[in-house]
DNA sequence: ATACAGTGTTGACACCGTACACATGAGGTG
DNA sequence: CACCTCATGTGTACGGTGTCAACACTGTAT
């Protein structure tokens, strides 16, 4: 985990010269390609070029590799939540801008799920403590994790007076809830078979009932 | 489930009375246990006192075998949601009593994921066109699948006048997918680790903003 | 120069899903 | 009754997997 200089093994050297980060890419093409159960580890070091056993000389067995794939993966979803975020343009109101951005955080993670199927399932089919979550293995070019995001955006939306305070503790994970089983029903659930643009419909329509749902029961 | 004549195996027999039956029942304990990776051919064979190979007469392969699994416990799930209607009194007020359906149905979903984990993760996370959720082998008592009992509070809904005609196609999706969210984050996914008081709470709000957000934006 | 610790290799084991050929026996036909 | 047939269960085998234990190589510190 450490910055390991990634020398560039010689070719032909006995010692790879940064096996590890080798492994996880590899195992993260495999992830792109098939989800979680596609990285297998044989064929990870098949493809590195290396014997399976040199694998457990850097992770204790294979979920330890898909650990280190899906803490890779979070970070995608954290670059393309950045890009979605980066492209509101602020518009004097802060409570518009507010929810503009907690929009911005659900849609990169739709887009994210449309886009990279096997690596979202990656990302978040792996069983973990929410310890993943708060780590800066996982995060984007802001220094913040896709969770970390989203939190955000709902501070965001407290400090500009369109969530009440009171409904802020636990909000995380009713928005967070929504999106992930849209995306989770329409991969591997069984939602699979909605064609891409009924499901873009049902996203913007997710989006704006948790909007609308965050703060309660109507007057 | 079925009413198979079920004839009692003589012990010794060569000939199994209702293998397929015996098959599908191992695989939903196993299921029940540890999900559905937990049911491997060989394991329920075994069980069942059979070879191996004997399986390849009731199902093509594998996932087949999973697959008639999931459908059970889909039916698990609905007669669960049953239950958790019949418990809802009517009110006098057609909206209100909708809407506590709705919710029933909601609660009766969370419920069985947090009660049978493993049968849960078996019934929504294979992957099926939604032909399952439509099919009467997934049915429950009222002869009604877990899909269609969600879809008869949301009529429901409309009906009383409580949920805009206009809002009602793919109110299913979104109600569907809040939950869901919420079950897979918290067994398989990054939220085991919540502690059930927690997780009872942050239900009780999803099922809240789902009743709320449906309707659209505030005016 | 030498010892050592880190890294990669070889060989083996148990388990899995599955294909093929064969054995069994229940039920219909003469 | 004898016979045939076909659904059903058995035996054996193959390629694949994750993982363990013992061994081989090599860069580095003594």
């Amino acid at each position: 985990m450490t910055t390991r200089p990634n020398r560039a093994a010689r070719p032909g050297s006995y010692h790879h010269g940064d096996l590890r980060r080798a492994l996880i890419e590899a195992g993260t093409a495999l992830a792109r390609a098939g989800g979680p159960d596609a990285v297998v580890l044989r064929e990870v070091t098949r493809q590195v070029g290396v014997t399976a056993n040199a694998a457990y000389r850097h992770f204790a067995d294979r979920d330890a590799l898909v650990a280190a794939v899906c803490s890779d993966a979070q970070t995608a979803v954290a670059l393309t939540m950045e890009a979605e975020l980066a492209e509101v343009e602020p518009s004097g109101d802060d409570g518009a801008d507010a929810c503009a951005h907690l929009r911005a955080v659900g849609a990169g993670y739709l887009r994210f799920a449309a886009t990279e199927p096997g690596l979202f399932l990656t990302a978040f089919s792996v069983p973990d403590d929410l310890r993943r979550a708060a780590s800066e293995d996982s995060a984007g070019d802001s220094g913040r994790t896709p969770f970390q995001l989203l939190a955000g955006a709902l501070d965001e939306m407290v400090m500009a007076g369109v969530l009440a305070p009171e409904r802020r503790p636990g909000a995380e994970f009713l928005a967070w809830s929504a999106v992930h089983g849209l995306a989770v029903l329409a991969l591997g659930g069984p939602l699979s078979g909605l064609d891409r643009a009924t499901l873009e419909r049902v996203g913007q329509r997710l989006l704006e009932m948790v909007d609308a749902g965050l703060q309660g029961p109507r007057p």
